[in-house]
RNA sequence: GGCCCCAUGGUCUAGUGGUUAGGACAUCGCCCUUUCAAGGCGGUAACACGGGUUCGAACCCCGUUGGGGCUACCA
């Protein structure tokens, strides 16, 4: 039994995207699950649209979504290069093979522009002997009859007939190997076990058994997971919204809820929704794997996301979140982590993501409050100036500054002025966030420590007189 | 057009011949409540259609319809 060696293998022509990511997470999952082995290949034999940048992209989104590889670029292994254009020798021996074998054969014809043909190519090449040295691309002589048939893991046997199967290009004219030559070339050159790729290649897989046995390699276990559809039905793309990790990453969302999210499309486990990386690792098989293809819904996404923020301990919270208070500007004391703590506690149930936790945890710091005018307008009107005058005398001597304390002496005030509560703490909820919608007021005033929270209620107080005043 | 794949609520899905068809997101209502959230409880909502097979079909077979993919010297 050969140990499980799984890959993903991406062209470097675009940033990783939601699909490409969840194929990779998949073959990721099920390569640790079996204890096998992860490549990571790139196959960037499209030249005209791989880039370098992209390349640094992908290892940088899979890296941040914590998709490690046993063997790849920056770690390399036994069965390197892991660039295809750093292997174009193995092709051409391959090649030279199938030459020899009369599997292939040299076309010279002129290269198609368009893909709308609706007849097969018709390459009177495979008839008249190209003599060598004239050029041209190499071919794959498909049988003129008969069937292919291989199986699918998850969608059992399947079979196309090779009357509608071309006679593909195996190297174009250049020299470069085709997706169908290259992969075959390399996976078995990789020793890859399980191919786990999108829907999309089923329609290819033929062609690539073709290969494989014109080459003489054992087949490998065919895994073609669904596709990834927008509302709309069509293939997922960015008039959709969001779709790459880079993308998701820049808006704030935390990788182990897009992770958890991707994992659950096209794959479930019984009825379970949430999954870690390590959860996912314990129970993933491809029995669970769908067949149909699923729409991205931004509204789960949300949904794992917000589920995440709550599942993440506090420490591990502000961990991830003080370099962006940091960045935000605002004056964070990295000595009082019971503090910190405390407030992203209070923001998690109210945030969706980790940029707007940040923007809504401003008036926690000693930096001039955003004031939300309309709110200032409403609630802190003339009337509330003796109610705001009278809560601050008594914070301003309160023995102790706690929750109990704190919510003793409000509600304690509102009663002693005849007042519901809220009569109380709507008004100092504007004078000390700035809005009308806040955290909890007594862990609030908590949290701003008693020397902000009178110097709040001071400004607030100056607020309304001016406000007051005629004119 | 040809070939291939697919089909359970709006969405993601559980289900593998006998279930009141389960869960999650979204949605609606109620509760909680100092605001906003969060949370708790409850509701609406699905087996695409037509034939078979069977004592019995969401589950098996055929067809129809619908959707997706491939059909490049892209991957």
């Amino acid at each position: 039994m050969r140990s499980p060696r799984l890959r993903f293998a991406p062209s470097p022509t675009g940033f990783l995207h939601v699909g490409g990511a969840r194929t990779a997470l998949f073959n990721w999952a099920l390569a640790r699950r079996l204890g096998g082995t992860f490549v990571l290949r790139i196959e960037d034999t499209d030249r005209q649209r791989s880039e370098q940048v992209y390349v640094d992209a992908i290892l940088d989104a899979m890296r941040w979504l914590g998709l490690n590889w046993d063997e790849g670029p920056e770690v390399g292994g036994a069965h390197g290069p892991y660039f295809q254009m750093e292997r174009l020798d193995s092709y051409r021996v391959a090649a030279e093979a199938l030459l020899a074998s009369g599997a292939a054969y040299r076309c010279v014809c002129p290269a198609r522009e368009d893909a709308d043909t609706t007849a097969p190519v018709a390459c009177s090449c495979s008839v008249e002997a190209v003599p060598p040295g004239a050029g041209g691309a190499l071919r794959f002589r498909t049988p003129a009859d008969g069937h292919v048939t291989f199986r699918d893991l998850i969608h059992g046997a399947v079979s196309f007939p090779c009357a509608d199967i071309e006679d593909f290009v195996l190297l174009k004219a250049d020299g470069v190997p085709t997706y169908n030559f290259a992969a075959v070339v390399d996976d078995a050159a990789m020793a890859i076990t399980h191919v786990v790729r999108g829907d999309d290649h089923l329609s290819n897989t033929p062609k690539q058994v073709l290969v494989y046995r014109a080459l003489g390699h054992d087949l490998p276990d065919f895994a073609h997971i669904p596709m990834i559809l927008g509302p709309d039905r069509k293939r997922l793309s960015k008039r959709h919204g969001a779709v790459s990790i880079q993308q998701f990453r820049e808006d704030g969302y935390l990788p182990e809820a897009l992770v958890n999210y991707l994992a659950r499309l096209g794959w479930a486990h019984g009825d379970m929704e949430l999954f870690g990386l390590d959860e996912m690792v314990a129970v993933f098989d491809l029995e669970g794997v769908g067949k149909a293809p699923a729409v991205f819904d931004y509204d789960k996404l949300a949904w794992a996301q917000a589920s995440w923020l709550k599942r993440l301990a506090p420490d591990e919270l502000v961990r991830r979140t003080v370099p962006l208070m940091a960045a935000a500007g605002l004056p964070v004391d990295l000595d009082d982590a019971v503090r910190l703590e405390g407030l992203v506690q209070t923001l998690v149930p109210r945030s969706a993501t980790l940029p707007e936790l940040v923007e809504q945890a401003r008036f926690y710091f000693d930096v001039p409050l955003a004031w939300d005018e309309a709110a200032v307008a409403k609630v802190l009107i003339p009337g509330v100036e003796p109610v705001l005058g009278a809560l601050r005398e008594r914070l301003a001597v309160l023995s102790a500054w706690d929750h109990a304390s704190l919510e003793e002496a409000f509600r304690g005030l509102a009663q002693d002025l005849g007042l519901k509560a809220g009569a109380v703490i709507q008004p100092a909820r504007v004078a000390l966030t700035g809005r009308t919608a806040s955290p909890g007021m007594f862990e609030v005033a908590a949290l701003l420590g008693r020397d902000l929270v009178l110097r709040r209620l001071d400004e607030a107080l100056g607020r309304v007189s001016g406000a007051a005043l005629p004119g």
